[in-house]
DNA sequence: AATGAATGAGAGTTCATTCAT
DNA sequence: AATGAATGAACTCTCATTCAT
């Protein structure tokens, strides 16, 4: 259909960045339409249909993800060093790809129960394998504590890292390796201050 | 013979469950209704319009989860527990309104820019200001660490919190304690084993 | 169905009033209710429909008329004091049932469309004829001009004296007779002076 | 090819037809579309809504006749003769655009409450001028009696010259011109034979 | 590569009406 | 005599999509 490749981006990221403030469902194709300065009808020359934008929002997005974190299981390195490495990145993914993260972040859930979006849920199982592996592997080598409970942990990373997309700006104050360090500061070593032994429940002997 | 206000909450209940599977605007006002067993029409018999019943479930929640929040206030406990107590009610929250806490944590942003749910902004000020509070005092009181980065951890505290009604299950494994219990085993000293050669040369014998 | 037929008035000419403010259908069985100090549901205790409503109202009003014209027509009087008698009568019934005559004058053309509200076209029918041989006499009888244009002198006359309904309020400054009055005055001799034999296009010899 | 302009127009006179012939409560969007052989969601292409339909047929009326009124002031006639081109305005006005006027006369009460047709209200109050400063400089020229109350007459005027609008054909017997020359021998001069007992003795031999 | 006009399905909402109580 | 709750049809309006130009 289309001929420029380049114009194609252009589309995708000013609908990215539509569907991200607004919501995929609150989109209209005319508001994403407006915001490229041409008339609802005219995206159907480039695009088949408004699922098929979020679609190629969403695999880009996905794809370049899922290379990332390969490289990163690919380098060896130790579960601790693997659990920064997969935060940086992912924290990177915000920085560039934010408004893709944000959709993503909110709205896979209600899309993956549609056949055409099953890869959302197929993704999400790969990096579900990531995350607990390198966790699994942690708590074996005595780099994490040994009484994590593993999935509840993996959520509650998962969750903090992906919503950060949403209030995220690639122009704010904190680069993306800042805000990874200051969240890896806070997941491994907590927010409390370095034990003093005095904390009110009797730390369990 | 069940009196109107009954009725009403049993809709309101009905209206979250579907809000919080299907998105906001993915909902239909007819979808609420079979859910309901009523027709479409016969929902403007008790609310004025869909707004009104998100609205309506949205400030049920909010007004509740404040009046739990000041009572822990109240109570003058340190910094510390005072965080534990908050991380608590939230989670017990999330287990008595699922729902309405999954709609506010996916639909608030977007909401929030409509002058109607003008109240949306106003409550998640008034959160932020007791977070940040009880984190600033904890760091003045040397019980967090001093090099916190104060907006970046409230940040990363509220949406962990929040974003857990997504997946909890009010039947599931963990009682809404429990996943506090770990969540603030994670959040205040850190997944990482307690280390031997980084700082403290092994805590406590 | 009704016990009291003084309910039953009572209700007719609230929703006269309605009707008459706000149009036959754009007023609500609703709005009807309220102003009645009821619930919509219970005027069907007192009334089959929302037509059978206006369908009372505007027998109600047309069987008086009709009463007073045959007493007018009834008496014999020349064709100028016929139509004195014809133009009072109107404007007293504008005094007594204003609202219904309104509606009579902005809906009936639309109403008298559908089967149920012919008798509507069959009272005009006889309207018409008592006006037409009026005017018809009068001319005959050397008391209306001779080149009168019979049809559109009814048209002229039937209209400004039901559209007085829509302006007409029964505490205001002037009694039903006085506008009468008025109203014959311009309408039997006009509104220029008394001719100064002056006019510009000259009087055709 | 034909201009959107033109598409418009149509569409407008089609919805204008329609309105005065059943009234605009009355009148679905689906009739219109039905007139004008599309679909009902298609008109929105066209027009905001029904409401921004007939506002438009209203203000292309008011402002058309605004504007023959006062070209007909700016000629600087006196009294009668202005009112002689008044009327004749008025139903050459009808002529061109019945169904406008007729939904004037018949919706304009119930509209102008409304914010949006604020300007039906404003429009009335300028035409009211004309013809009471009209009536008035008559009086005082000693072209009309010097009996007449002002404002009823006005009103006589007003609702005589637009009710028409619910009869007049275009393609009727009578031109406007004609009806205009009949209408005014009626309000000008009477309806009565010229009286030889009364006043004058026998007017002009 | 884009426009202008239209489609058709379905959305939220209204409303006359019904009926058990 | 009236209420409270519901029905079901219809209404205005929106929107993804199509297609001739």
């Amino acid at each position: 259909m289309s001929a420029s490749p380049e114009r194609r981006r252009q589309l995708l990221d000013t609908a990215a960045a539509v569907f991200a403030a607004q919501g995929y469902d609150a989109t209209t194709v005319r508001r994403i339409a407006d915001a490229a300065g041409m008339l609802a009808g005219s995206l159907y020359y480039h695009f088949d249909s408004k699922d098929s934008i979020v679609e190629e929002i969403l695999r880009g997005f996905l794809d370049e993800l899922a290379g990332r974190y390969d490289t990163v299981l690919a380098a060896g390195l130790g579960p601790r060093e693997t659990m920064r490495a997969l935060v940086t990145e992912s924290f990177r993914e915000i920085d560039r790809h934010g408004p893709a993260v944000a959709i993503y972040q909110k709205e896979s859930k209600t899309l993956a129960a549609r056949e055409r979006f099953a890869f959302l849920a197929a993704s999400q199982s790969t990096f579900e394998q990531t995350w607990l592996t390198t966790l699994k592997d942690g708590v074996a080598a005595g780099e994490f504590r040994a009484d994590l409970d593993i999935r509840l942990t993996y959520r509650f990373v998962r969750d903090t890292v992906w919503v950060a997309a949403s209030w995220y700006r690639p122009d704010g104050r904190h680069s993306p390796e800042e805000i990874a360090r200051q969240y890896l500061a806070t997941v491994l070593d907590g927010i409390a201050a370095p034990d003093r032994s005095d904390h009110s429940p009797a730390p369990q002997g």
